[in-house]
DNA sequence: CCAATATACTTGTTCCTACAACTATTGTCA
DNA sequence: TGACAATAGTTGTAGGAACAAGTATATTGG
């Protein structure tokens, strides 16, 4: 039988529902509280970092991260109150600002970096063999290419 | 090659969360958009639905959607002040209470199912064979088999 | 049986995020 | 070129969610 139903694909997405709540819940918990910072932080830092030279339009970092322009302020003053982000004015766009790291918020990055990676696999991957990552890459391949309009930001393809 | 590095189980991982961040926003503003409602209301009303007598208790209620005690209440309170929702004592555990949902709050349901299943299919569901939404379902349940505790709320095998 | 602990829910408070409005700069096209 | 629209970012404001503390009920162990 190789028919699918309305309802186990609806069943899928559902499971995919609570797979992401589960999980994002239980990083979000370790990384407060093994690290001192929300894991919108991390996201934040690693997106900087991941980039050649450390520092991205606000704007892009914004959509990356998912979040508002308003929200993305607001969070990354707290961030640079911290000194762990800051900001430069953008030469060519002078209405942009780069959003850069700093030496600290690198400090920071690889301090938590090997925690989380270790969250992501106790809560996640451990539980996946080689042919479940190659098809859930294959999967999300497939609607991120898709529903993705704006190629110059794959973030999910670089970095950590 | 049947090895995968550790880079590419992390870029699983990092398709998995932009997968779904991409995937909620939509449904979450075409929920709004189409119904007038946060796609948490809609979950609400989906999960009480389910349910054989079309109630529960506030605790699972509140494990099920992902969401603190105190979240639930105030939300709770807000879905009742619109009529859809409505409270009523727990016998057995006087401690408890029963979320219930109300005609009202049906006939919404009812109203918002076949345009959230569409969004769902649109945005996500649309992309995938019979394989993919196979693979993925076996994926997401080694996750939830393993990590889910309390085996009695297994809301994302029921309802829609 | 009853004191100590745990559980279910609510309330006080604080923090975070989104939407809308505003400023500054850039792009467009007549 | 020069008005008009579009874009990048910030700020005002309001609403939603989390944590901790408080109340009421249930459970447990001596």
């Amino acid at each position: 039988m190789t028919t699918t139903t309305e309802d186990q694909k609806l069943a899928a997405w559902r499971m995919f529902l609570a797979t992401y709540g589960m999980t994002i819940r239980a990083l979000e918990h370790e990384m407060l509280e093994d690290q001192g910072i929300p894991l919108t932080w991390y996201e934040i830092l690693a997106r900087l970092d991941a980039t050649p030279d450390g520092r991205m339009q606000m704007k892009d970092l914004a959509e990356c991260i998912l979040l508002s322009r308003s929200g993305l302020t607001r969070l990354f003053d707290r961030m640079a109150a911290e000194g762990l982000v800051d900001r430069h004015p953008c030469p060519e766009d002078r209405r942009g600002t780069y959003a850069a790291i700093t030496d600290e918020g690198r400090s920071k990055l690889n301090n938590a970096m090997p925690s989380h990676i270790q969250s992501i696999n106790e809560h996640f991957l451990r539980y996946l063999d080689v042919f479940d990552v190659q098809a859930l890459q294959r999967v999300m391949t497939k609607v991120l290419d898709a529903e993705h309009d704006d190629s110059s930001v794959r973030w999910w393809e670089t970095g950590r």
